[in-house]
DNA sequence: AGCACGCCGACT
DNA sequence: GTCGGCGTGCTC
């Protein structure tokens, strides 16, 4: 007997099957094993056994052991390996890793099992004297203290902080002492407690939705509401539905929507059957709560992206949140698309699909105009809680009236009324540190980091000037290093200079910053958003990571300093980014009794797609962008390629690039219809951590596929050591 | 990824 | 004369 193996090593010259003898021992499709593997042992995941192999007798080798009791991969997980291998062009290690938690690997974390000591039934009533030496001045003192015990014993752990850990080791091994292991599991967020809540009354609007969704199958749905309408519930209620069939059930949220309050409601409503995949919890944690979805304990599976995976069987509804948050795109390898993936899944198990947003993004939409996917709207606000009030503040004429700082005078206005009256307010700047860059007033000098093309932004509270692209740290040069002026002048204010400022503006009100910088460590995200909803600061200042989250009652205003920020970028998202960026940070204001206002800070007051988010208008702005992007040819009326080809060595780069290049050509030349552009260049950053990147774009007609796959081949045939290559589909960000 | 085989420079 | 640089080739 053979078994076929794929060894866990990430590189494509190994990514293929190798046969192993299996030995005599027990092995099933879908076990990890030991082999050798040339001159070292690795981990491989058996995809196959068979009676034949066409490999040379002496080549073959035995397989050393098994690792798993039963198989980890089951069959609907081997059929997705076929598919993202041979539509996504991924390694098949690198989809293997993605189905089970990194806890696994490399014979790390395995169950969490503590020990478990107690006496033996047989010495339990014997004296001691028999058989422990009157010298044996410790073991005398264990088994007296075991005694006392009951029967189940006591956690070594627990016994060697008091008792020699020796005489226990002396005593179990002669059998006077017995040493159990007992298997425990973790449980994430156990002071999650259930709390009773209210019954929900549905709206029709809300029972319309449930009942559409639960009485098909095999579809996807597109369930548009804004904030407010009550998506959540009609979620609960199919899931609810869809255990009641014997069915199982995936709720994908966005990585920072993951927050107690959801945790919570699931908990509530749904107990122990969940099971969280998140990255904020521990290795061993995520490898609990993963084996409970493969033994069918868990049957619900809540987390972000990478819960697409969770090994649940007979699948009945797979949901996705936030649809259009750009987390649902990995953005290291393996690149997936986690919509792509549930998709796949929904037909294996002929489930349905809902995509859930307030904002959704344009191609969704569109398919959902086009009937690909089922339209389901919600038009009406719980509570008919009005939306809050936009005020589009232009500020060129702020400049040109004097005022020359961040704050707007209507801003400071509102703050004001804010500070006054007892209420909260949220300001939100997509730009962290404290200024994003230091030029030289006299030269023009603006400081660089050396490993990647991009300007540094200086942080105060390190007093450095960091990369946001490696992270690398510098001192702030007091002369300009390169024409020796002592002035060095501050850029665009970020987050920090903004807390900073209104700590100046409004000194004793409480100001709390929240961005990536504030938020490294585990559980500090909870931490502010929980200080902010206990009223210990009045204001928030924060990126996009505020947003999402928490309803805060009290919040009356929000603050967005510059809207523009995302308008401004060579992507043709831009706009649809900043259409759901600020309708979402709008949104947060005036959740409760209160009513919300919202200052919104532009130097583009005339902007098209500020009027829509003034007036709440998703579908004004999706006619608008649509058209835009039907005549300008782009996303979903054409397929953008970027290939992306980086290394230290900048002419083999080059080199690679060009042959890709060439190859696309002929491509092109043999589909001419097909392309609507063409061309190659450096990237927009030429260099991250020392590596030059350069890139190809292409934009294809749409059912292209054929095409595509020609790319990538193009893309793997000129692959070289050294230097990375990969293809892209409609990338999220171009840098 | 690892590790060996293999062919050209500066050192005990 | 050796030690050692990392180029290419292989792993069932």
């Amino acid at each position: 007997m053979y078994a076929e193996v794929i060894v866990d090593i990430a590189v494509s010259e190994v990514d293929r099957i190798f046969d192993y003898d299996t030995g005599g021992l027990d092995i099933t499709r879908g076990v990890r094993v030991t082999v050798p593997f040339g001159r070292m042992t690795v981990e491989g995941f058996v995809i196959g056994l068979k009676q034949e192999t066409d490999v040379p007798a002496d080549k073959i080798r035995s397989v050393i052991s098994v690792l798993d009791c039963r198989r980890i991969i089951t069959e609907e997980m081997f059929s997705l390996m076929d598919y993202m291998s041979a539509k996504m062009h991924l390694m098949k290690v690198d989809i293997l890793r993605l189905f089970i938690p990194a806890a696994m690997r490399g014979g790390r974390v395995k169950e969490l099992k503590r020990q478990y000591a107690s006496l033996s039934e047989e010495y339990r009533d014997r004296d001691p004297g028999e058989f422990i030496k009157p010298s044996a001045l410790a073991q005398h003192e264990l088994f007296e203290y075991l005694l006392t015990e009951k029967p189940e014993g006591e956690f070594v752990s627990e016994l060697t902080k008091v008792f020699s850990a020796s005489a226990l080791r002396n005593l179990a091994s002669r059998g006077i002492v017995v040493v159990r292991d007992a298997e425990q599991t973790r449980l994430p967020y156990a002071d999650v407690r259930p709390e009773k809540t209210p019954e929900i009354i549905l709206t029709d609007e809300q029972k319309y939705a449930i009942e559409s969704i639960s009485s098909a199958s095999g579809k996807v749905f597109l369930l548009h509401g804004v904030t407010g309408s009550g998506k959540t519930e009609v979620y609960m209620n199919c899931i609810e539905r869809t255990l009641a069939c014997g069915k199982t059930a995936i709720m994908l949220v966005p990585e920072i929507s993951l927050t107690p309050q959801v945790l919570r409601s699931f908990r509530n409503r749904f107990g122990s059957s969940v099971a969280i995949l998140h990255s904020a919890l521990g290795q061993g944690e995520k490898f609990d709560e993963w084996r409970k979805c493969l033994s069918g304990e868990a049957r619900v599976a809540l987390g972000a992206r990478s819960a697409v995976f969770a090994p649940l069987e007979n699948i009945g509804i797979i949901i996705i949140d936030e649809e259009h948050d750009s987390s649902y795109i990995s953005d290291r390898t393996p690149r997936y698309s986690t919509s792509n993936v549930a998709k796949w899944r929904i037909k294996y198990n002929n489930a349905n699909l809902i995509l859930g947003s307030a904002t959704p993004s344009v191609e969704t939409y569109h398919a959902a105009k086009e009937g690909t996917y089922e339209l389901i709207e919600l038009t009406g606000r719980i509570n008919k809680r009005p939306l809050p009030e936009v005020e589009i503040v232009n500020m060129c004429k702020e400049i040109a009236s004097g005022n020359n700082s961040i704050f707007s005078s209507a801003l400071l206005r509102e703050l004001d009324k804010v500070v006054e009256c007892g209420n909260q307010a949220m300001l939100f700047l997509n730009r962290r540190g404290y200024a994003s860059f230091m030029m030289c007033r006299s030269c023009g000098y603006v400081a660089k980091c050396e490993r990647c093309d991009v300007s540094l932004v200086y942080h105060r509270e390190e007093n450095r000037l960091k990369c946001h692209y490696c992270g690398n740290m510098y001192t702030v040069p007091s002369v300009c290093p390169q024409c020796g002026f002592p002035v060095m002048k501050e850029g665009y204010i970020g987050t920090e200079k903004v807390v900073r400022l209104l700590e100046e503006l409004y000194p004793g009100v409480g100001v709390l910053r929240m961005d990536n910088d504030s938020t490294r460590t585990k559980g500090a995200h909870a931490e502010i958003l929980g200080r902010f909803g206990a009223k210990e600061a009045q204001i928030l200042v924060g990126t996009q990571m505020i947003a999402k989250g928490h309803d805060f009652p009290d919040v009356t205003l929000v603050g967005i300093l510059d809207a523009d920020m995302s308008l401004h970028m060579a992507d043709y998202r831009s706009v649809e980014r900043t259409f759901q960026l600020t309708t979402q940070v709008a949104g947060r204001a005036g959740r409760a009794a209160q009513s919300g206002k919202v200052v919104l800070q532009t130097y583009a007051p005339h902007h098209y797609v500020y009027g829509y988010v003034k007036n709440g208008d998703y579908k004004g702005f999706y006619e608008k962008e649509i058209n835009l992007r039907e005549v300008t040819k782009y996303p979903p009326f054409a397929t953008i390629v970027r290939v992306l080809v980086s290394g230290s060595d900048d002419t083999k780069a080059a080199g690679v690039l060009k042959n890709i290049y060439a190859g696309i050509t002929e491509i092109k030349e043999a589909y001419p219809d097909k392309f609507i552009y063409l061309a190659y260049m450096r990237a927009p950053v030429k260099k991250i951590m020392d590596e030059y990147r350069m890139q190809i774009l292409a934009r294809l007609s749409v059912g292209s596929d054929e095409i595509v796959d020609k790319i990538y081949e193009t893309v793997e045939k000129y692959r070289v050591p050294k230097i990375t290559s990969y293809a892209e589909i409609n990338p999220i960000k171009l840098s």
